[in-house]
DNA sequence: TCAATAATTCAACATTTATTGAGATATAAA
DNA sequence: TTTATATCTCAATAAATGTTGAATTATTGA
């Protein structure tokens, strides 16, 4: 993640119908949504609206897209997410261990504990679904 | 933090000159910097172009500002950047512990170690979603 | 009080971004 | 092949954003 990808995608989380794409498209997991389905939970936004705000997710690289049959299916770019948080701690850290402790505790959302201890990396894979 | 907050922190977050100035306000400490001083590392941009961008970036609760004499210093919000990511992994990581792992990985810069005793008891506490 | 310093405010302008509606493209089914 | 479905592309327009330069406010020191 560098500058410039960060700007774009800060400028497109910037955008309320994006973020909320962003935010639906996390939470339908890998497989994604199509496009159809995306734009029904946007109020029914019309198909060119969903097409621009989908196509400003995909060039900032937060959104992926695979054609099935007639409908385009996008998925959150997850790996891409969790580059942005990183670049935005990655510069708020430095020397102000105030900053990262409260968001570290926040993650503690039961999915993402380290251990340092714990070896077995999918061992400590907590899941809680 | 609430969606529109997060809205506005992105939107001051996904220009240059703003993105540059909080990364500079972060690494500065808590007692920040005037805006003259600001400026200067701007590649010396006017004082009204930094007047702007900081008023923007206090409207969106990124930096706080107080005068000292005739200089005003602005000091990067930390908690506001901390709740930034809260908001952003809170919604990326529903159900989906691959996207909130790399990220607490990435989040040992040193400064966030969890306490790896605590990590059991809490980590099994369960933020309300 | 007057001059110097530090920063803000404002209006004008240029640029960028978002929405709309019409039409085009791709796929599947009749 | 024809029709229907799903989505994209494009041009026009509206709205928001960033820069500039001049004028203004606040503070300090002579």
């Amino acid at each position: 993640m560098d500058v410039n990808r960060a700007l774009a995608a800060f400028a497109a989380l910037s955008q309320e119908t994006r973020l909320r794409i962003v935010r639906l498209l996390v939470t339908a997991g890998p497989e994604g949504l199509s496009a159809g389905t995306i734009g029904e939970a946007m109020d029914g936004a019309s198909s060119s609206r969903m097409s621009f705000h989908l196509a400003q997710l995909e060039q900032a690289g937060l959104v992926t897209s695979r054609r099935e049959g007639r409908s385009i299916f996008y998925s959150a770019a997850y790996p891409a997410l969790a580059g942005l948080v990183e670049f935005l701690m990655r510069d708020c850290c430095q020397g102000h261990p105030e900053v990262c402790t409260p968001v570290v505790a926040a993650l503690s959302c039961g999915c993402a504990a380290p251990d340092p201890s714990a070896v077995g990396a999918s061992a400590s894979r907590k899941t809680t679904m």
